[in-house]
RNA sequence: CGGGGUGUGGCGCAACGGUGGCGCACGUGCUUUGGGAGCACGAGGAUGUGGGUUCGAAUCCCACCGCCCCGACCA
């Protein structure tokens, strides 16, 4: 029975266990639906509750509205469990993702969570990476690691597979679950600690060979954010840890994001932050002067040392400074107008940490923190931004408490270890490609493609034989998506005050039916059992909203929950001559007749 | 790891030294059915954990744990 126009409250008293009518199809398999998941729901048995307030510990509009509907919960900092709403969006996002990639010839695999630390010895991770690598040790006492991506696992397999370049170029991927354990997780699925992560792997015999796989995935991703519905920009950024030549990261822009992006809306210029080299004011051409000292009390800033003499923090020169991998002593000098990247900083030098020095660590070297310059330092490697290498006669520190020394130039007055570009860019630089005023944006990383290179199997001696006769290592490429934050970003970028807005793509379910007024109208009942037979036997995903609830509460979960289309069956709906459809990204409404709602629940 | 918050029923909150309440949600019954309905009855809590102060602690003190936000860090 499906009772509803029989008895009040079918849908609550229902027992879970009766078999429903055809419209529960958990054997059907619709199309791009997977076998197990049901194409079609009834909400009274929808493992699922919905919130009428958000969650207190919500801020971020995903989260607050993922929560909200439904789709998730939180079980500890970092770590959700999807419910099944939320676990069929993921499905959807994975499918659309893994269509793209099957398009371009990458070959879908599974690898483990779980690895043997051995490996990650070989490639020098275990080492290299800190406290964010979860570790334990099985029952023999051996050393295990929770994956934190493939790379290793990869090599490994093309060492034992791959002989000749004849099984070159090669693209293969995989969904799996990755642990990161963050310092700090944050924003619901923005940024947690275990998620699952779509990561690709193109191996070629060359960087040129690498250079077609690296546009293939570019190419992928582009679409991929495209039909998810994300407007992903994709920038330069840098390699990181995960070492290479050449990286992109695809940014969906957000207020929340993490990461700064420089961007041209003049020719299209775009760059993480990190790594972005932007135009800043010329210094003007000056003959040296003499180098001078001069009194500056109480002027440990900039600006006060600006205001104080009268000039501009353009013509001063500013210094930082850090501990690099827990030993070496920097001293970074930029413009006093500009502040140090540290990114640029870390590969300027090599080092793979960097950390703000103390105190007492730059009393150390002979500086004075807040009068500090590198004239009088010991100890210190000197990093000096280009521009102020290119500068004359700047204000500097006098390492003297309350002084500071006008005129100062390079080499005359010190000598610079190092000379390169330093700076963070900032709003309104120069383009570095068209000159023109950048913008500063925020931006969440949904999708990173980095050209590795033969980092990975030169460790691992993953080699082919060449056409030539001799053995070359593989040249690798890695290339990841977040599936959980494509979701959040997607709510991010799809909702409204009422809640989600899935685009088709990626919505659990295509329909949503309102039964209203089906006690009073048992022709509303039977209409919309109809209407949910009707897609599910045709395998289009619908969920039916079959509870005895008032019509203002099922009005809302379906504005909250976020179906593309919503169908109300009522008394009056059907009197105006079959069923009002609703298209809830644009709130357009109107009546149908039934033969035009069921074409369109038939797909 | 620093800084700031916060832990009370499924969710949101109140009670701030004297036997823990409210709204929503939940159960039962009746009424109600186009925008989070009404009435009645009802179930659900070692107030995060452990110490301490006190005649008496959800409330004050200490420690620990969890969670959130900002920063550091990180993809």
């Amino acid at each position: 029975m499906n009772g509803v126009h029989t008895t009040p409250r079918a849908g609550r008293r229902a027992s879970r266990h009766d078999a429903r009518d055809g419209a529960r199809t958990g054997a059907r398999t619709g199309q791009g639906v997977r076998p197990g998941i049901l194409s079609s729901m009834r909400l009274s048995q929808l493992f699922f509750t919905t919130l009428r307030d958000d969650p207190a510990d919500a801020e971020m509009p995903s989260h607050r509205l993922l929560v909200r509907a439904g789709y998730v919960r939180q079980l500890g900092a970092g770590i959700y469990t999807l419910l099944p709403l939320g676990y069929r969006v993921a499905k959807r996002v994975e499918q659309v993702i893994r269509e793209e990639m099957d398009a371009i010839g990458s070959q879908e695999m599974e690898m483990p969570v779980v690895h043997p630390a051995d490996l990650w010895k070989e490639t020098g991770r275990w080492y290299a990476i800190g406290p964010e690598m979860a570790r334990f040790k099985d029952r023999g006492g051996h050393d295990m690691v929770l994956a934190m991506t493939h790379e290793e696992v990869v090599a490994d397999l093309l060492r034992d597979i791959v002989q000749s370049y004849r099984q070159l170029p090669l693209m293969v991927y995989h969904f799996q679950t990755k642990f990161r354990d963050e310092p700090r997780s944050r924003g619901g699925l923005i940024r947690v600690r275990e998620f699952v992560m779509k990561d690709a792997y193109t191996c070629d015999v060359d960087e040129a060979g690498l250079d077609v796989s690296y546009q293939k995935q570019y190419g992928a991703y582009a679409r991929i954010f495209e039909r998810l519905g994300i407007g992903a920009v994709a920038v330069a950024s840098d390699v990181g840890m995960m070492g290479g030549s050449q990286a992109h990261e695809f940014m969906f822009l957000n207020p929340a994001g993490e990461d700064v992006l420089v961007l041209c809306e003049k020719c299209g210029f775009s760059s993480n932050r990190q790594v972005a080299r932007t135009r800043a004011s010329e210094p003007p051409a000056e003959e040296p002067l003499p180098l001078e000292e001069v009194e500056t009390p109480g002027t440990a800033t900039i600006a006060d040392l600006a205001a104080f003499l009268g000039v501009d923090a353009e013509r001063t020169a500013k210094a930082a400074f850090f501990v690099a991998d827990g030993e070496r002593f920097v001293a970074a000098i930029v413009r006093g107008d500009m502040e140090v990247n540290e990114t640029k900083l870390v590969n300027a030098i090599k080092a793979s940490t960097l950390r703000a020095a103390q105190v007492d660590e730059i009393r150390a070297t002979g500086m004075v923190p807040g009068y500090a310059s590198p004239i009088g330092a010991r100890g210190a490697l000197v990093v000096v931004d280009e521009l102020v290498a290119r500068s004359s006669n700047l204000v500097a520190g006098a390492n003297r408490e309350g002084y500071h020394l006008r005129n100062v130039n390079i080499p005359r007055d010190y000598t610079p270890d190092l000379v390169v570009d330093l700076s963070s860019a900032r709003e309104g630089d120069g383009c570095p490609t068209c000159g023109s005023p950048v913008i500063l944006r925020n931006g969440i990383e949904v999708g990173n493609i980095f050209k590795l290179g033969t980092k990975y199997t030169t460790a691992l001696g993953a080699n082919y034989l060449g056409e030539d006769g001799l053995e070359h290592p593989i040249v690798m490429g890695s290339y990841g998506i977040g599936v959980g934050r494509a979701v959040a970003c997607i709510v991010e970028a799809h909702h409204d005050e009422k809640g989600i807005a899935w685009p088709a793509e990626v919505a659990p379910y295509a329909a949503h039916i309102v039964a209203i007024g089906a006690v009073r109208d048992p022709k509303v009942a039977e209409v919309a059992d109809g209407l949910h037979a009707l897609a599910a036997a045709s395998g289009r995903e619908a969920l039916y909203d079959d509870r005895d609830e008032s019509p203002g509460v099922k009005f809302t979960d379906a504005e909250l929950m976020g179906m593309p289309l919503i169908v109300t069956v009522s008394p009056r709906s059907l009197a105006a001559g079959g069923a009002e459809v609703t298209v809830r990204a644009t709130g357009e409404r109107s009546v149908m007749p039934l033969s035009e709602v069921e074409a369109l629940l038939r797909g």
